[in-house]
DNA sequence: CCGAATCCAGATTGATACTG
DNA sequence: CAGTATCAATCTGGATTCGG
């Protein structure tokens, strides 16, 4: 009960703080960092493979079994896209067969938030979720 | 002081509330809530349009204005997208000059706390952000 | 075998011009 | 004002292939 209160007070504060900037400069155009922040995470695979590796280091070919759909070429686009915005780090073993490990950054780590404030919002909202994509992804 | 522990409290619950769920269920299939989440909202223009929207009820024409950079059939495609997954809702007013106007629903309110957090960051990491973007797309 | 590069058809996007 | 139409360019995904 308290710590649902605390959360709530929480939320109400980030939302305050976020209309306050938004006053501030309310164009976003390409300077925005907001915009800058999107480019670089508005990409279903992105996400998916952060929030993937949020869980601690995985290997490619876990990646591959964790994120059902993904085909091995937009995993590897993805994945060093990702290191080259920092947000991951790529080790490669030496070995027979061969290891490549993928890891998140600090900077990386650092969305732990905002990732969490989502998924959190995706199993709050389940139910209207479902019936949306439903309506939206009709299947034979 | 004290709001800033505060803070922080809520977010560890909230990381901590993500890890547990990932236990549950850890593979990002099309069936995954996650999953289905993110294909209604990984999408740049989706999220700023949401972004914006927070600030209240926006005319096309805003809307175009204030993001800076969207052409008008994305933005209209972008929108119907939106109002198909219920996050939006568009009311036309039989005015000459034409008036419409875009509106989130409470399913697209409901949005505001991941929102949030993600503009939060993007202020918060804004030097290291600007950076990566600059080297990710040189301009002549 | 694992991780990744290549090639190619089809889908998506963007810039611009145009209309009710 | 609030969009459509059109066409070029880019991006995506799948199959195949390759190197260690």
């Amino acid at each position: 009960m308290v710590g649902k209160r605390v959360e709530a007070g929480a939320r109400q504060q980030l939302v305050t703080g976020l209309l306050e900037r938004m006053l501030v400069k309310d164009v976003f155009d390409e300077t925005c960092i907001v915009n800058q922040a999107l480019v670089l995470l508005a990409d279903k695979w992105a996400l998916l493979v952060l929030i993937v590796l949020m869980q601690g280091t995985k290997r490619y070919s876990e990646l591959q079994r964790q994120i059902r759909g993904v085909s091995p070429k937009m995993l590897t686009q993805t994945l060093r896209s990702l290191e080259q915005n920092e947000l991951v780090t790529r080790q490669i073993f030496p070995e027979v067969p061969p290891r490549v490990e993928y890891t998140l950054t600090d900077f990386g780590k650092s969305l732990s938030h905002p990732l969490a404030a989502l998924c959190d919002w995706a199993f709050e909202q389940e139910p209207r979720l479902r019936t949306v994509y439903r309506k939206a992804h009709p299947e034979p």
